[in-house]
DNA sequence: TCTGGGGTCCTAGGACCC
DNA sequence: TCTGGGGTCCTAGGACCC
């Protein structure tokens, strides 16, 4: 059967947020990601108005300063974010049973065989603009294809506020018109690559076979190549449950040399992960160490041991093990990460006994903090090494 | 201009087992 | 003395996305 899709993607999402939220932003550049004179801050949103100037997501802050000085600077409100995103994905579910969020600010919605309820594609996908922006106050551009694919690429195809239709059976045609930037899921790298092998056009990819591309560009990339200028009707979002991971890192307004703020930092990162890993419920026997140096070089160092990590004391162990390990003390942190992967549901029971030793306890001290936390707010207790 | 933070997936090599 | 083939798991690094 033909299947139907539609992407959907929230306009300089952030921005828009601030800007509805504070009318006297309205119709001004405002730009997301930090404070002027934050250093090592990039750009997370710039509004249509602050794009004008040349200032786009990743750019370092200094240069969206610079380009923009008279911009309204925002480190970011992402809780409220996050609320206005549930508000749209719920405007999103009235159109489809299916709905596959890819982000805070994106989603899928598969719309096959709801002519009846809502009409052609086009006449669901303004229906569905037109409650958003009534619901929420914001506007979305929209692709509608019949592949997810294609749908994504068709919702960057005119914004803010657009529509393009992709009929049915024009998928490769409409790739084809298209210029090699514009692949998804080809970043600079493989566009490098592309244009090193003499790749100037997405007609030049569809020209070669599946074999050469592999041969070329590696297995993955190379049937990646091959599928989406055709329109990507293999290439799928959200079918099954994957490894998932709970990582945080930070970077350092300036670069870390000494042991004991290398450590309260390792104990910061890891009192996050553990909370959040509390939170969603889950366990992880492995942990992961990323150092960034200040010459950009990164590092990494995992661990699987046999037991899961039973406690923020724990974890900060694991990673101070791991830092020791690669630390090369001559060169400066710019940032540190710690994560958690293979991350296990906590109410699968572990084999064994072997989790009943000493670390329990603390496990179990570590609950009843969390639960008092939760019960007082107010009440924030934080190791001995924070402060 | 000087490079965030949170993720996922892929690759290649090594260890280990049968 | 020289050395198979397949499978699985782990690790480090890299590419990419928003």
């Amino acid at each position: 059967m033909e299947k139907t899709y539609l992407h959907v993607d929230l306009d300089a999402f952030f921005a828009s947020v601030e800007q509805l939220d504070h009318i006297e932003y309205r119709g001004k550049p405002v730009i997301i990601g930090g404070l002027p004179g934050d250093r090592r801050a990039v750009v997370s949103t710039a509004s249509y108005e602050a794009r004008k100037y040349g200032v786009h997501s990743a750019m370092p802050l200094s240069l969206a300063v610079q380009l923009c000085p008279d911009a309204i600077f925002i480190r970011g409100n992402y809780k409220r974010y996050h609320e206005k995103s549930e508000q749209v994905m719920a405007v999103f579910a009235n159109y489809s049973p299916c709905v596959i969020q890819i982000s805070v600010d994106e989603a899928f919605l598969d719309i096959t065989g709801t002519e009846r309820l809502f009409g052609p594609a086009e006449e669901l996908a303004k229906k569905l603009k037109e409650e958003v922006k009534s619901k929420t106050g914001l506007t979305v551009s929209v692709g509608i294809a019949g592949t997810m694919y294609v749908a994504k690429i068709a919702s960057g195809f005119k914004k803010p506020d657009g529509l393009t239709y992709v009929q049915a059976g024009q998928e490769e045609n409409f790739m084809l018109s298209l210029p090699l930037e514009k692949l998804w899921g080809a970043g600079t790298k493989t566009l490098q690559h592309l244009r090193s092998a003499g790749f100037t056009s997405i007609k030049d990819i569809h020209a070669k076979s599946e074999k050469l591309l592999q041969s070329i560009f590696g297995k993955a990339t190379g049937s990646f190549l091959y599928d989406s200028v055709r329109g990507g009707q293999s290439i799928s979002f959200g079918e099954e449950a994957k490894s998932r991971s709970i990582s945080s890192e930070r970077t350092f307004e300036f670069d870390l040399t000494d042991r004991l703020a290398i450590d309260m930092a390792l104990m910061e990162l890891s009192t996050l992960v553990m909370y959040r890993m509390h939170k969603e419920e889950v366990r992880s026997c492995t942990v992961a160490l990323k150092i960034r140096y200040e010459d950009f070089t990164t590092v990494t160092i995992q661990e699987t041991s046999d037991f899961p990590v039973s406690s923020t004391d724990d974890m900060f162990e694991r990673c101070k093990n791991l830092f020791n390990k690669k630390w090369d003390s001559s060169r400066g942190i710019r940032l540190l990460g710690a994560g958690c992967y293979n991350l296990q549901n906590k109410n699968i029971p572990i084999q064994g006994n072997l989790f009943e030793n000493n670390n329990s306890k603390k496990a179990k001290v570590e609950e009843a903090i969390y639960k008092l936390e939760e019960k007082h707010p107010e009440l924030k207790i934080r190791k001995a090494l924070l402060f």
